[in-house]
DNA sequence: CCGAATCCGCAGTGATACTG
DNA sequence: CAGTATCACTGCGGATTCGG
């Protein structure tokens, strides 16, 4: 039994085993949001050493999680991004959010909000019910950086930076302090951004992403 | 920021930094499938370090999430039991142990099959619509323990050990080698065990209890 | 600039012994 | 039974360096 192996025939302990050292799920929060550089990774991993960095992205690679790609011609580099496999762990990450958020309190000094935890907890708000058979694909500037959803068939697509196809609505959201997800949908709800598209669907965001209703 | 901080201001860092560190989701599935006491814990967990365990336990009693109960006259002792939010965590513990159980191969030499593995995996192979308004609890018995599942009004409730209520069938897997869900799903559905109570409830288990079908 | 490899000090962990 | 104490070890944090 290697050091980082529990013993154990259990599939929780295995998941453990494959993303649960230091920083692994927070490296898939980044990757569900978008492909990733290694510098983009460390950007938005702020304390992360590189050795561990890479010392993940090699993990992942190994257990078939994540892919390193090398980019042809145009911006030429590296990115990093999930498997189907990998993709799998949604769910996993969607969860440990959703209650790591129940346990959030203020933002504390010196805290950063990465674009990609918004990106991926809109889709724990997102509300399949609301959304019906709606089409829309909203983008949303904050502090610097976009992120985007996009609806369809009674799914959402979420992630950072420009959406894959042209946003119906841009939502422009005054930077006072830190993001949080609850500040942008209450500027949303009070109509305190600037709007530039089909207005109305700012209307259509915040019945169809909020807050889960008590059971 | 300390150092098991992450500085970011995400549910999922949060959640992390206070179940993510070592051995920590794994001592929530024990508690997950009954209160604990110390020895419990230190048995269910081989190779954990009895000052890991004991930081874990103090960690999650500042935190809310666990709680320290020193029991009265039968029994005397402690038992550590979670708290309405450590429960919360069901959700997140399943959905890594589906994430993690399709990365399962064989067991390992030297693995055991923790007993509270098989009590939470059930929950996950549990289906509601299957179910319906049926009401009963069924025992399952192997390799010297036992686990319950226990239905009624479309949820259910596993745990380690034997049922809250009198169980309406009892079934005595006989143990080859490591009793995995698989094995014990398909002595069920094979009848390779034994039974003693409403036989007929053997057929009902391995429809409500089952793998999900691909969607 | 990107994508790392390398080195060092230290905190968290593993293993064992010991105690109320 | 329910832990605390001790000590060796190793993964991590932090910084620097290096090749494409």
């Amino acid at each position: 039994m290697t050091r980082r192996e529990f013993g154990q025939h259990c599939g929780l302990a295995r998941a453990l085993e494959l993303v649960g050292e230091r920083w692994g799920l927070l490296i898939v929060r980044e990757l569900l949001a978008r492909p990733c550089r290694y510098t983009d990774l460390l950007e938005q991993l702020p304390g992360i050493p590189t050795n561990v960095l890479s010392a993940r992205l090699k993990e992942f690679e190994a257990a078939g999680i994540a892919e390193r790609r090398v980019t042809p011609a145009p911006q030429r580099g590296v990115v990093y991004a999930l498997t189907p496999d990998g993709e799998q762990l949604e769910a996993s990450v969607l969860a440990l959010a959703v209650w790591g958020a129940a346990h959030l309190g203020e933002p504390r000094p010196g805290d950063i909000v990465p674009t990609s935890t918004l990106a991926v907890s809109l889709r724990a708000l997102f509300d399949p019910g609301a959304a019906g058979g709606l089409t829309a694909t909203w983008e949303i500037r904050t502090a610097g950086t976009a992120l985007y959803a996009a609806v369809a068939g009674g799914r959402v697509a979420t992630g950072v930076g420009r959406p894959p196809s042209e946003p119906d609505l841009i939502m422009t959201i005054p930077v006072e302090k830190v993001p949080t997800m609850g500040a942008i949908l209450q500027a949303i709800a009070g109509r305190t951004v600037e709007l530039e598209g089909r207005t109305e669907l700012a209307e259509t965001f915040t019945r169809v992403f909020h807050p889960p209703r008590a059971a």
